[in-house]
DNA sequence: TCATGAAATGTATGCGCTTACATTTTAGAA
DNA sequence: TTCTAAAATGTAAGCGCATACATTTCATGA
C-alpha cells in the first residue's frame, strides 16, 4: 500500500497525498479530510526509506554505550530516549562493549543509518588523549555527524561533552577522610577511563595537598565481580587500609564485604565511599555513602543542547562540567 | 558521495559496487579489492534509505521495553542487541513506560520504521487476556510484523512467546516454606503483570495443595522504593509473617530491611526469597535466596527463532516455557 | 460577463540503491 | 586455435516519496 494507491482511492494525485502526510498548508480542507479518511481506512504507513531518501534525515539519534546492563548507563539511555522522543526523535541503541574495534564498528554502523546525531554514553570513550587512535577516530566521525559525549571529554570540532566533576568529588572525599584521621586510603577502581582517571587525580591531589604520600600499593584496579574483588582484597594480606574510595558502588560493596569478613567495624575501622548513587548503594548493609554524579543532569543538558543544534542551529558548548553531590549514608562518619 | 562516484573512481559499474557492498559472490577478487580500496579511501557510507527502498528491509529489529533502567530488562536488551548484531541486524530501542497509549504509540512508531521484527521485553505487556484492548492491538500489529515476546504470553497469529515458568518456581518455594514449617507466607509483588500473575497463581496453588488458607492480608502489592516498601510493611502492625516470596529482588530486600528493623533473625524467624537473581541480591546482607528466571535463555531462544524465521522462513514455536532455577543463598534455610 | 491573480492540484523528475536481465570476459575442453 | 559454458560485469528499471514547476480551479472585482 503506497502513496499511489492512496491517491487513486482518494481520487487525487500523489502530490496531494504527500502534502497531507507532511501537513503542508496547500491542501483544501475537503481534500485533506478525504485523503485522511482513506489513509485511516486502509491503515497506510508511509515508507520511511522513500521518505528518508527525499528528506535525507531520519529524525533519529544514535546512542552508543559500552554496556546497557550497567545501571548508570541504563538510566542515562532511558532518560535520553524518553526526552528525545518528546522532541520527535527516535533512538537507535548500540552496546559496543569496551573494545576499541567494536566501538569503531558500531560508530560506523550508526553513521550508516544516517542518524542526525551520535551520543556516546559512559566514560570509557577516550581518555585524556592517551588513546590517540580512539580520539582520532572520533574526530573523523564528528565530521559526518555531531557527537555528544556524556561523562567523557574529547576536544574536537563538532564534539560536545558534558561530564561530572569527579575530580572535585574525589578530592573532597579524600580530604574528608584525612580530616577524620584516616591514614591509609585505598583507591579502588575498575577499568581505566576518563572519569576513573579524573577520580584518581582528585584522590592524589588531596593526598599531596595534605602532605600524604601517594602509595602505589593503595591503588587497586579490579574489573571483577563483587565477590572476586572482595576475595582479591582478602588475599592481599599485607594490604592495610582504613578508608576506601571506590570508583563504582559495586566495588565499594566489595570493600564492605571485605570488612565484614575481617570483622572490621564500619565506618569506625573502615570507611567506604562509592560512586554513582546506584540502587546497589541502598541494598548494601550498612547503606553506602556514595557520590551522585548527576547522570540525569548531564543527560538533560545534552538533550537540550542537541535539540537547539538540530532545530535552531545553535552551536552547543564544547564542554560542560557539573558538580557531584556526596550522598551521606552509613559507611562513613562524615 | 554515492555509488556512482565510487563506480567512476574504481572504473566499474554501479552494479559491481553494489555487489561488493553486499558481499555478493559474483565479483572477482581483483575488482573487489579495487572497489574496497576506493571506498576506504573516500570513506564511502552507503545511503541506508536508498538501500532500504530497494531491499524493503532495514535489517533492523525493534525492541520495546517498559523501562530500560530496570536491570532485568537492561540485561535482556543487552543480550538481544549483542546477538542480533552478530547476525547483521541492528536494534532500535523504545522505552515505552507502562501506560497502554504510550506502548501503542511506540509500536506504531517502530512499525513505521519498517523493522523486520518487533520484540516486546517484560511481562507488563498484556496479561492473560484481561486487557482485551492491549492484546487486540498486538494482534493487529502482528499482521504487519512478527512479534516476539519475552516473559509474556499473548496467543495470536505471528506472535511468538518465550517465558520463564514462574508458576512452578513460586509453587516450589511456597511448598518448601510449608515443609519447613512456615505458617504465614507473605506474597510481596510489584505491579500486576503476566509473570506476576503466574507467580501468585503458583503461590496460591501450593497453599491450597497443602491445605493452607489463601489469606488476602498476606498478598501485598507495592510499586514503591525499597525504603518505602519496608516502611509500609512496618506501619502495617497487624501484619505477621514468617516467610516472604517477593516477585522482585528489590522487594525482597525491602523485606530483609524490615526484618532488620524489627530485629528478626534471618532466615530462622523470617525467610525471604526474591526473583530475578539480579546483582542486588548479592549486595544485600545476608545475601538473598532468589529465583533466576533465565532471562538469558529466553533471549537466546528468541534470537534463535527470530533468525530462523527471517533467514529461512522457519515458523517459530508459538510459546516456549523455560524452567527457573532457585539460587540458594542466606535468607532461607533450604 | 470576463479578466486576473491566488489557491489548489497535478505532472514529472530525481533521491541512491538493488537486481533481473543482457552483455562481455574468461577458462577449460576439444 | 576455436568453441562453449560459466563467471564477471554492465544496463536499466524500478523502489515510494518529496518537490519544483506546470496546470487547473476558484473567488473577486470591474
Amino acid at each position: 500500500m503506497n502513496i499511489y494507491d492512496i491517491a487513486k482511492l482518494a481520487g487525487v494525485s500523489i502530490a496531494t497525498v504527500s502534502r497531507v502526510v507532511n501537513d503542508s498548508a496547500k491542501v483544501s480542507g475537503k481534500t485533506r479530510a478525504k485523503v485522511l479518511g482513506v489513509m485511516e481506512e486502509v491503515g497506510y504507513i508511509p515508507n520511511i526509506f522513500a521518505r528518508g531518501l527525499g528528506l535525507n534525515s531520519m529524525r533519529t539519534i544514535g546512542i552508543l554505550c559500552p554496556d546497557i546492563s550497567d545501571i548508570y548507563m541504563a538510566n542515562a539511555v532511558s532518560y535520553l530516549e524518553k526526552n528525545l522522543n518528546k522532541h520527535g526523535y527516535d533512538c537507535i541503541l548500540g552496546c559496543s562493549g569496551h573494545r576499541q574495534e567494536e566501538k569503531e564498528k558500531y560508530i560506523k554502523l550508526l553513521l550508516s543509518k544516517r542518524i542526525d546525531t551520535l551520543v556516546l554514553v559512559g566514560s570509557t570513550y577516550a581518555g585524556k588523549g592517551d588513546n590517540p587512535a580512539e580520539t582520532e577516530y572520533l574526530r573523523l566521525a564528528a565530521k559526518e555527524t555531531p557527537i555528544f559525549m556524556i561523562n567523557a571529554y574529547v576536544p574536537g570540532e563538532n564534539i560536545y561533552c558534558a561530564y561530572a566533576d569527579d575530580f572535585q568529588a574525589a578530592y573532597e572525599v579524600t580530604a574528608a577522610y584525612i580530616r577524620r584521621g584516616k591514614k591509609r586510603i585505598l583507591f579502588l577502581s575498575n577499568a581505566r577511563s576518563f572519569s576513573g582517571d579524573q577520580k584518581r587525580a582528585g584522590y592524589e591531589k588531596a593526598l599531596i595537598d595534605n602532605a600524604y604520600p601517594v602509595d602505589g600499593a593503595l591503588i587497586f584496579y579490579s574489573e571483577h565481580s563483587i565477590h572476586d574483588t572482595r576475595d582479591m582484597l582478602l588475599l592481599n594480606k599485607k594490604l592495610e587500609f582504613d578508608g576506601v574510595l571506590a570508583t563504582e558502588d559495586s566495588l565499594a560493596i566489595a570493600a564492605v564485604k571485605y570488612a565484614k569478613t575481617k570483622n572490621l567495624a564500619i565506618p569506625a575501622e573502615l570507611s567506604v565511599v562509592g560512586f554513582n548513587n546506584s540502587r546497589l548503594s541502598i541494598c548494601c548493609e550498612p547503606e553506602l555513602t556514595t557520590i551522585d554524579n548527576k547522570g540525569e543532569i548531564l543527560c538533560a543538558v545534552t538533550v537540550e543542547q542537541m535539540i537547539s543544534l538540530l532545530e535552531e542551529k545553535v552551536q552547543p558548548k564544547e564542554k560542560i562540567s557539573v558538580p557531584c553531590e556526596i550522598i551521606k549514608r552509613n559507611t562513613t562518619d562524615f
